[in-house]
DNA sequence: CCGGGTACATAACATCCGTTATGCTACGTG
DNA sequence: CACGTAGCATAACGGATGTTATGTACCCGG
């Protein structure tokens, strides 16, 4: 055998280039030399780990989307509304790394529309995403189990709006204010039927 | 002097052609050709009615953001509460029509960070909106001056939301559903400071 | 009715794209 | 210590893209 090296981590590497490259130039300006460059490899890197740029591009989504649910294990040490509001909070662009996840969120969705692949995978991920905040709404005793999916999408849903808002007027959005306005939102009670 | 058409006209119908071929196969499956035989016309014509792509993609975009204040004159003969609620419904994908112009403002939110001069363009449109809905909020008694523009924020974070969800998984969020949350939101009360 | 400029179509251009083919290099194995 | 293969660089190719140049039909004012 030749020298071999780890290659899960050089396609993770070269992904995080890929999402570098969404976030600077769009999904309009990512290409095979670009990503290469990006990283500091040359596009014969890129074809060797990825079979073309719809894999690459592929890849690169499921990462930024696994890193939502990247602290669901450390949750599980906590109180049910403490680790509610951890979760959501963890859904804000408050830091660089989310910001930058965000951002490549945001391109798939836009591309999304023309790839039913990408679709999927984005309501998927956004559907286990509504159910694990379900869990967490019942288990905190905000809502009744019937009525914990309509408060969880309430809550993602305000989570969501302050991120687009937070993302494209960073300067009116720093990272506490967002998380104000979203304890602001959990103050608030749950969804109440009009008698 | 020859034949003249309507300039503005004609420029507009580029434009929705551009819109229809973002919404089908995203940012980066628009080219000049595409958009031209959308509309049904050659590069020729594009040419003469823009300068280039990035002229078309502004003129586009900028049309997207308008249609979010196309009902506001309406609006003016409603009581203040219908009308508040009025404008955030206008804002929801709930029509092919809206959902159109959403698809597009999504792909260029993606497209921003690319370019300051779109990005400047969404952030003024937004901050646009959040004073018009902080002026309703005022206006219908939701919440004191000095809380509407937050009061404003948090109703525009619901109500955009709402919309991404819906505009991924319109299976689960028909447009009576997304009315639905919409209005569950309007019912909570304004921010509340803690004492 | 007739020049002249508008409203396009058509075609050519250089550039850049994704992909593929080829070659070199360095290491683990026998 | 060779030898073969994984790891990558390099280069070439056909196709697509934005832009520019050129041509043509048509309409309006004289």
């Amino acid at each position: 055998m030749p020298r071999t090296v780890d290659s899960e981590e050089r396609r993770a590497e070269l992904g995080a280039a890929a999402a570098r490259v969404i976030a600077r130039a769009g999904i309009a300006g990512v290409t095979m030399r670009e990503v290469a460059a990006e990283a500091g490899w040359t596009t014969g890197a890129l074809t060797h780990y990825f079979s073309g740029k719809a894999d690459l591009l592929r890849f690169t989504l499921d990462t930024s989307l696994s890193r939502r649910r990247a602290d669901r294990p450390r949750r599980d040490t906590l109180p049910a509304d403490e680790a509610l509001r951890a979760a959501l909070v963890n859904a804000l662009p408050t830091d660089e790394d989310s910001r930058l996840h965000w951002i490549v969120t945001v391109a798939f969705c836009a591309q999304a529309v023309a790839d039913p692949d990408l679709a999927e995978a984005q309501r998927d991920s956004y559907r286990d995403f509504v159910r694990d905040i379900a869990h967490l709404v019942t288990r905190s005793g905000r809502a009744t189990t019937e009525q914990a999916t309509e408060e969880a999408e309430r809550l993602i849903a305000l989570t969501d709006g302050i991120a687009i808002q937070a993302l494209f007027d960073p300067q009116r959005w720093p990272a506490p204010r967002q998380v104000e306005a979203l304890d602001a939102g959990l103050r608030t009670p749950a969804h109440q039927e009009i008698p």
